[in-house]
DNA sequence: CCAGAATTCTATAAAACTATAGAATTCTGG
DNA sequence: CCAGAATTCTATAGTTTTATAGAATTCTGG
């Protein structure tokens, strides 16, 4: 018979770093390449008694998934919420999405990598949550050509796509260089975004 | 004792069908999800003789990524020699970057997710592949800033990182949507990261 | 068509892994 | 400090998996 549980205080806590020991080690090794028994030394447990925090491996990755991605898909929210010009918002995006990578790497970069492995009907949340990011972003970019902030040329879509790309190939950089700077990055990364790679055309060339 | 190998035109032919079949499973289920039981079976022989074509399943793997990338950085290597101006040439990386993904999307997929599980010693090759990239399309981007094409506070190896982020972000949607329209995709990409988002400054506002 | 080489098959050893049951231990309120 | 609840441990059943050995089959040149 399953032993009893709570929703104690240790409980929880117990619960949150499970979750974050099953985001390092699946972060590191993959789903499929990663054992319950890494998982539970991790978090320094018996492989058994993990049994106790998750039903099933496959539960332990749809938590990992969601913790990664609720934070920032409520930030996305806040961002997409607000009244202000779409350069001020974009730079916010991208900021929140890098930041992301030094706060919650690891459970995002599962997210990211690792979701696809789930059954569908495990996936469905998740699947919501990814939507719910892009539909706002795309909004954002909306709003901005309707402001003549963006180009009417620009397809929403494919620039929200673009833009998600981007910011994970720069998380990359985020999560192997420990000294890189989120801030900058981000900055950067709007400007490209803004200017393009072209001479500024209000200074003389 | 294990059956002699030769290098026929037969061999050489299954070889490479055992290495797009490996392809083609490691990118749906992941390397460490994938059995070599599944691969033998869309090749259409027995779990065991797979041996006769991989020493072991790591083996495959880093078959597949080499498979996946030669060609790609064999591209970028005649786009980078060539002397043409900096627009014409990055979108020449872009179309070559996405167009690998619809001709071999699989082996690149599995090349950008799975070759981390590879042991250092195998990747090495795949390591100085991968570097010789990022390094021609930094000298491209370079350049560009010498000949003027782009402006001098873009930082190379930032905007290189961002280009080929940006490039995998895309891959998404052509391996997802058959229709995509690579050519059109390639356009977009290249005119955004160019241009920026912007209104036009050519013409007035 | 034959002989030897090349390719594939069958069978299996050895190791690893998930999930469960029930015992043992640790914690908590009274 | 005690009793019951919560948490962790031990042990294991039942799969699944990689890799190898040697037999069987298929191909090839002469």
């Amino acid at each position: 018979m399953k032993p009893e549980k709570t929703d104690s205080p240790r409980y929880r806590r117990q619960k949150l770093a499970a979750i974050q020991a099953a985001a390092s080690v699946f972060s590191e090794k993959g789903f499929h390449g990663a054992s319950t028994a890494d998982i539970a030394e991790r978090l320094g447990i018996k492989q058994g008694s993990l049994y106790y925090y998750f039903d099933s491996k496959e539960e332990a990755l749809e938590d990992v998934c969601l913790y990664g991605l609720q934070q920032y898909v409520e930030n996305m929210d806040a961002i997409a919420a607000r009244d202000e010009p779409f350069e001020t918002r974009l730079f916010a995006v991208i900021s929140n999405h890098l930041g992301s990578y030094r706060t919650k790497s690891e459970a995002l970069k599962v997210h990211n990598d690792e979701r696809l492995y789930l059954p569908l009907e495990r996936r469905r949340r998740l699947k919501a949550l990814g939507s719910r990011y892009r539909e706002q972003l795309e909004t954002i970019i909306n709003d901005g050509v309707a402001a003549g902030s963006v180009r009417d040329t620009i397809d929403s879509h494919f620039m929200a796509q673009s833009v998600i790309g981007m910011c994970n190939g720069l998380g990359e950089i985020i999560v192997r260089d420990a000294d890189a700077d989120v801030f900058d990055l981000a900055r950067k990364c709007t400007d490209l975004l803004l200017q393009g790679t072209g001479p500024d055309p209000r200074q003389g060339d």
